[in-house]
DNA sequence: ATTGTGGCCTGCCCGC
DNA sequence: TGCGGGCAGGCCACAA
């Protein structure tokens, strides 16, 4: 699925997308509209405009319109993939299927130049939205600062993979990341958020950064060593056991009680 | 305010 | 071989 790595592939792609003017918006799925936003307002916003940067926060991808104070937000939920030029911004996506079925498109922008902008999502959990509100976000997590990562975990009883995964607090983090993270640090996912110490926070803070480094430098089609483990019999990459499987936030967590604590 | 839960959405996989 | 049920999780609304 789309998290932080992905997006940021996808941020790159949508690279190529800036500085051309948008000659048509096509809706494919009414449904794919988020936050209030129709064809029409979307329209008046885009067409015969130019994008003059595409930005990431979190899992959000923003494109600033130029000339204008809009923005246009894009979401990716967990099967969402960004398409210029037919281009693909990654190769692969867990959970997602590989095929290219143009009645997934849900989004798409045509430019002058004949080249395309389409965001295709077969399961509709992404979205397109205008001027989306940046500022519920918290500090994204491929920078976060260690005082940063303290605020968004210090005095919580919430189970620490939780409040990793509050996107309000600190954006960026999915189940398969917050995982991947937790692992690396050796800290459980039921640890209450707050209970922390000092040098476990600062192990948990330079895993976070290090982790999303690694999976952006991979391209975001790597989701990390736990990954291939995330199933029955699944055993710990570092130590052997069999990984115990929990549902924490909501979420399916893969974790190894032997050496996470 | 904080924390937890359920619903949305649909392709895919498993068991019958 | 076809079919139905369960699963996947980002995000949001809502409850306690």
């Amino acid at each position: 699925m789309p998290e932080l790595p992905e997006v940021e592939a996808y941020r790159r792609l949508a690279d190529k997308a800036l500085g051309r003017t948008v000659a048509s918006v096509r809706i494919g799925d009414q449904r794919f509209l988020r936050g209030g936003t129709d064809a029409c307002r979307l329209r008046r916003a885009l067409v015969g405009k130019a994008f003059a940067a595409a930005r990431r926060r979190g899992k959000l991808l923003v494109l600033d319109v130029d000339d204008s104070d809009r923005r246009l937000g894009l979401r990716f939920g967990m099967t969402g993939r960004l398409h210029v030029d037919g281009a693909d911004g990654v190769d692969r996506l867990v959970y997602a299927s590989d095929r290219r079925l143009e009645a997934w498109d849900r989004f798409a922008l045509r430019f002058t130049d004949g080249g395309s902008l389409v965001v295709s999502d077969p399961r509709l959990l992404g979205g397109v939205v205008l001027d989306p509100d940046e500022d519920v976000l918290g500090p994204d997590a491929l920078d976060v600062g260690r005082a940063d990562l303290h605020r968004a975990l210090a005095g919580s009883t919430a189970a620490l993979k939780a409040r990793l995964m509050d996107q309000s607090r600190l954006a960026g983090l999915g189940n398969l990341v917050a995982d991947e993270v937790l692992w690396r640090a050796g800290l459980s996912p039921l640890r209450p958020a707050g209970s922390l110490t000092d040098a476990e926070e600062r192990r948990l803070h330079g895993h976070v950064r290090r982790t999303l480094e690694e999976l952006v430098s991979a391209g975001g089609s790597h989701l990390g060593e736990l990954m291939p483990e995330r199933q029955v019999g699944g055993r710990c990459p570092r130590c052997g056991a069999e990984l115990r499987r929990d549902r924490v936030g909501g979420r399916s967590t893969w974790w190894c009680p032997a050496h996470q604590r």
